[in-house]
RNA sequence: GCCCCCAUCGUCUAGCGGCCCAGGACGGGGCCCUCUCAAGGCCCAAACAGGGGUUCGAGUCCCCUUGGGGGCACCA
């Protein structure tokens, strides 16, 4: 029952960051196409030369990497189709519009910006719906090519049909009728030459034989239009799926940029690439992203491979969904869990060292276990892991102090801890966790007030992983130094007279 | 203001007329495990926006209301 190899193409406008609206629009034309065995590509829509922001490209770039959203065909790989940035297509718009005016479905329009401004006015004055006035519709071509022959400036807008009605396909929505009366005589292409979205989204999909369009719902409204454009042409309509937006995570209102800023402060964040730098694995993020607009009966922990498996482009939901970061943090803990212990070493090594720690890869690979149920994000493996690579730490004392006893009294159980540990016939987490659970049944001792100490004197913080196993992996050398570094505090924190 | 879309637990969703006194996941609560923090296991609370129809039967189909969202540019 699969279908047709579909075509499908991720057309982001290099005018701002690459967030996750995006990156799930690009994730199911993705998913669609690998689904069908067909192709699925990547077109910058860089026609407005006052919105670009340099950089832009390059982060949708790195971020559909990242994610392993791989393109068959881009700007920065080329294919059969190219050029994939609209910038370096100029003249195939132009070509365009002016076959639609020859053909009668477009005209050249030299009203001014000041007059459509102030028809505008009057328009909103008279309660009307604001849109154009039509004066330059009847133009006479031979007329109009003079005028732009003596260089006045001009837009092409498409000669919308003033009665009927037109019918579109949403394949999440059904079909929509549209009465032609309430559409525009849009601009097609732009009076410093450039088209604008309507003009070079449907040329530029048809040329590249796109076969399903996925963007979002912002674009629901003028999909008569483009069916219009399409038709005009008489080229085949690709199929239509327009996904919803994200809201807040109140649910209440559209993402927003003030959103996009408390994430940030929260230690989350929108942004794809950010999202990278925070620690979190594409795996993560994917299984997130995927989740929100569509849905699964169960299982609902997937890796790329099984969202192709799974995916169908009719089950996505038309409603909009709210982000939910905390959801993030669980998938990704869920896909670090699910990743092997060389895989999750190497994508760890990196924040350690850029800690400035020398990582001993041997013992690397032994803290793994202990490491990878407790972490969120990778660069949790810090507050975990950093003391293991650490010359030495440096415990607060009072953390030292045994918990319902005295300094001086620690000072003791330190003292019989190291007798204890330095005497063991093995260095293994078993050997010493038996021997210091036979100094609790004669000392009386709980394993928290005990365990606690020598946590805090090895690792010098008072959250760690299990005990003993990590005395093993960190060494004997290492425990018994770090032992005796924390023998000499407590003693000197209970002279000064700490308790 | 006009046009269009959407509507199941707090959130993401399953449900495509009887299998639903509505299933899963996150989050929340409880218990277990336990040397800290996690992870893990078990259990619990939590929803079909409201009102009309259609039908033997409606969360599922239709209409209205309400609520939310999108659009109405020489931006995409």
């Amino acid at each position: 029952m699969l279908s047709q190899p579909a075509r499908t193409r991720f057309a982001p406008s290099p005018t701002g960051r690459f967030h996750v609206g995006g990156a799930r629009t690009a994730l199911y034309s993705f998913l669609l196409a690998r689904r069908t065995g067909g192709q699925f590509l990547l077109r910058i829509e860089d026609t407005d030369q006052k919105r670009y922001v340099p950089g832009a490209e390059r982060e949708i770039i790195d971020g559909l990497r990242w994610l392993h959203i791989d393109y068959d065909e881009g700007p920065d790989i080329g294919g059969p189709h190219g050029p994939y940035r609209q910038s370096e297509r100029r003249e195939i718009y132009y070509e365009y519009a002016w076959k639609l005016i020859e053909a009668g479905h477009a005209f050249p329009c030299f009203c001014s910006p000041e007059r459509l401004e102030k028809v505008r006015q009057q328009q909103l004055a008279a309660k009307q719906n604001p849109r154009y006035d039509g004066l330059c519709r009847s133009l006479d071509l031979g007329e109009a090519r003079r005028r732009i022959a003596s260089g006045e400036k001009y837009v092409i807008r498409f000669k919308m049909p003033k009665e009927g009605s037109i019918e579109t396909t949403d394949l999440l929505r059904g079909t929509i009728v549209t009465e032609n009366s309430s559409l525009d005589d849009s601009v097609l292409l732009k009076s410093d030459g450039w088209p604008t979205y309507h003009l070079a989204a449907m040329v530029d999909d048809h040329l590249m034989g796109i076969t399903h369009v996925i963007r979002g719902s912002e674009w629901l409204s003028s999909h008569p239009l483009h069916a219009h454009i399409l038709r005009a042409f008489g080229w085949k309509e690709p199929v239509f799926v327009h996904l919803s937006v994200f809201l807040n995570p109140s649910g209440k209102g559209k993402l927003s940029k003030r959103t996009a800023t408390e994430a940030i402060k929260d230690g989350h964040s929108v942004y794809v690439t950010d999202l990278r730098d925070l620690g979190y694995i594409p795996e993560g993020v994917l299984n997130w992203i995927v989740l929100m607009g569509w849905g699964v009966p169960e299982d609902d922990v997937m890796t790329l491979e099984e969202m192709i498996e799974r995916f169908d482009v009719r089950r996505l939901t038309p409603s909009p969904a709210a982000v939910n970061f905390t959801k993030l943090d669980h998938f990704n803990g869920v896909h670090i869990r699910r990743l092997s212990d060389d895989d999750l070493a190497a994508r760890l090594k990196p924040y350690f060292e850029r800690e400035g720690l020398q990582v001993d890869d041997r013992m690397l690979h032994k803290m793994i276990p202990l490491l990878r149920p407790r972490l969120v994000t990778l660069d949790d493996c810090l507050p975990f892991g950093a003391w293991f690579f650490k010359e030495q730490v440096t415990p607060k004392p009072e953390e030292l102090v045994v918990k319902d006893l005295t300094a001086a009294q620690s000072v003791q159980v330190a003292h019989k801890a190291y007798e204890i540990l330095s005497a063991l016939p093995s260095w293994d987490a078993h050997t010493a966790e038996a021997a210091m659970r036979a100094y609790l049944t004669e000392s009386g001792l709980t394993p928290s007030q005990v365990f606690g100490l020598l946590r805090v004197a090895v690792t010098g913080q008072t959250v760690s992983p299990p005990l003993f196993e990590s005395l093993e992996i960190v060494g004997r050398e290492k425990t018994l130094a770090r032992l005796q570094n924390a023998i000499l505090l407590l003693e000197r924190f209970s002279e000064s007279g700490g308790d």
